[in-house]
DNA sequence: GGCGAAATTATTGGCGCCAATTATGTCGCA
DNA sequence: TGCGACATAATTGGCGCCAATAATTTCGCC
């Protein structure tokens, strides 16, 4: 095992590029409208120019990004209406595992969501941003995982990297946060309470809440 | 205009001939787990081998194709688990776009449906089996293109694009043909009716319907 | 005649080079 | 000094060649 060495096929490093590109993207490494240049995503993560080019057309048909002939790659920018569009397709959907995660989940996992949680609530006061968006994104994963229909948590993760495209702040002020950690909790009690109606209500408010739209924050351009 | 020559850049290229092969595969000029030879690709749509690498990656992004390193690109099988998924993560889409299709269509539309609706049924006796499938695809994008949630209706279509690879025949009898035109009428008596409910929920029955799983037919696996 | 291994053929896949295009900087002119 | 045109630099993009891998056939041996 020391001196063996395998050589990965492209399909296999293309994504995990991607994934690493979709990652950087998701911590805001490259915001929103930004230009992604071949040569620094090659230096940056040590790649060829055509595993690199790959990798960006890959998210551009996830529409992560987008391809603009001749200009290159940029981080895709959501406008408004096509993030309200991605909202409410997020909820439609992820209210819709509220029951198969009801009827599947078991006490141990119960207990693991209850520590993650925790963890979040810690986050929320000492964590960095990013810390507190990938705790989030686990709570979330991992309760979404007993849903017991993969597809539809494909569709799920695919739908929240879009959304991540738009200008809009998630997150904007501390007390959303906090609401995001109290909610976390009453959905807690509702799948405790083998609850699926509440819990999908709970799921939709938190979509709805987590993202400030409506009455139009601040920052016009 | 007349000797000007407009060269079209790769991503439009590739993402025509992705659409190509793609329309090939619903039409089930390749069948499910066969393998999509590249050379055979470069002559029939007359494409480089460049352009259709791409168009092949492309598809297998969006898993309408399935890539093996150093065996090439088959059309997607999806196994039974998966079609089920599928199917039922479709019935939450489509069941969705109801509310908007009734409270956004207008009369002009209508009438455009019904026509669609006639189509079919005359389809259903005299067409061949890809007329009726292209028609019937016809009849539900246009009445799902009133949803008003251009994100909802991509990933529908989407999903039904992935549906194709199951080895279930959609279709299998022709009273299930017949079932799915008299659905289709239904359907538009709830349209006029403006009745959302009803609406959705003969949506959701023509896509069970529409496939035979449910009362477990055969083969264990 | 059946079977396995080696040779042959077919197919895929990695990748780098250079042309095409766009962005940037510079200079001259009003 | 402002502005447009030209020159230069930076970046993207098309594509084909050949090595690597898998499939097929052939051949020799039991």
């Amino acid at each position: 095992m020391t001196s063996e060495r395998k050589r990965k096929n492209t399909s296999t490093r293309r994504a995990m590029l991607a994934n690493e590109i979709a990652q950087a993207i998701r911590l805001r490494a490259f915001r929103p409208g930004e230009w992604l240049r071949q040569i620094d995503l090659e230096e940056r993560f040590q790649a060829t120019r055509f595993d690199v080019r790959s990798a960006l057309d890959e998210l551009a048909v996830r529409k992560t990004i987008e391809h603009v002939p001749n200009r290159g790659y940029r981080v895709a920018e959501v406008d408004l209406k096509t993030y309200e569009e991605i909202l409410a397709t997020r909820i439609i959907l992820e209210r819709a595992t509220a029951e198969g995660i009801v009827a599947q989940i078991d006490d141990a996992a119960i207990a693991r969501l209850d520590a993650l949680a925790a963890q979040f609530s810690a986050a929320v006061t000492t964590g960095s941003r990013t810390e507190q968006s990938e705790i989030n994104r686990a709570f979330h994963q991992f309760m979404y995982s007993f849903c017991g229909n993969a597809v539809l948590e494909e569709m799920i993760w695919g739908l929240r990297d879009r959304g991540r495209g738009s200008q809009i702040t998630v997150w904007s002020s501390h007390e959303l946060l906090q609401k995001s950690d109290r909610e976390h909790y009453e959905m807690m009690a509702a799948l405790k309470a083998r609850d699926a109606g509440r819990l999908a209500t709970l799921i939709a408010t938190h979509i709805i809440k987590g993202a400030p739209v409506g009455p139009a924050p601040v920052e016009p351009a």
